[in-house]
DNA sequence: CATGGGATTGACT
DNA sequence: GTCAATCCCATGC
């Protein structure tokens, strides 16, 4: 990482499973309002869940760009999913970022979905968070240190956070892999944490 | 050029 | 539990 505690390239610069788990605790940030990461999805161009499954296609330009990118899309026509892009350039892969634990900027966050009370209901879902940070299609392509979203090291002295390792939601194809990490006990997941659970920070 | 399918959410029965 | 909203884009004719 770097000084001002963003993660840095070469962080991104690694097989996608494993920055996967490792964003798990840490934090997205956007103008005012920043949560901690609970829940992340990998997605490589060797499986068919994957956008960039089909090849370099307009759409599929930034998965296959440089890794330390966000690469934002829309998803059923309506809501933004933020994705850290991965892996050396030509890859084609992507970590999803599924929920977040709220941080910073609370109230704005809530403004913005609709002064919704519940603090889990805020951003338990890649649709939800996005709302919450105001996060939109324009920040596709732009850089994840140094860009409007930086994505940060585990804050204070958060104690080490047990990952559960599972299968993804709500895809339909390559189902079966166990892609999906959560932070187990976190209440702010966009689903329950799978059960069996195995896997902490050790590499 | 027409069509179908989503890495979802929130409202409703 | 079911279901519609909504739109980009990859694919196929």
């Amino acid at each position: 990482m770097t000084a001002a505690g963003t993660l840095d390239l070469a962080f991104y610069d690694r097989p996608v499973l494993e920055v996967a788990r490792d964003l798990v605790g840490c934090t997205v940030r956007h103008g005012g309002t920043a949560g901690v990461i609970v829940e992340t999805e990998a997605y490589h161009h060797s499986e068919p869940a994957c956008h960039a499954y089909v090849g370099l296609t307009p759409r599929t330009a930034t998965l296959y760009g440089p890794p330390g990118v966000a690469y934002v899309y829309r998803s059923y026509g309506i809501h933004a999913l933020l994705n850290a892009v991965c892996e050396p350039e030509g890859e084609g892969a992507a970590v999803l970022i599924r929920a977040l634990e709220p941080l910073d900027g609370v109230a704005e966050m809530r403004a913005r979905r609709g002064g919704l009370r519940r603090l889990e209901d805020l951003c338990s879902g890649p649709g939800k968070l996005t709302q919450a940070l105001g996060i939109g299609l324009e920040l596709n392509g732009t850089s994840l240190f140094g860009g409007p979203v930086a994505f940060g090291p585990p804050v204070g002295a958060r104690p080490p956070v047990e990952i559960a390792v599972g299968p993804r939601v709500g895809i339909t194809k390559a189902a079966e892999l166990p892609w999906r990490f959560c932070a187990v006990g976190s209440r702010h997941v966009s689903r329950p944490w799978p059960p069996g659970h195995r896997a902490t920070l050790a590499a």
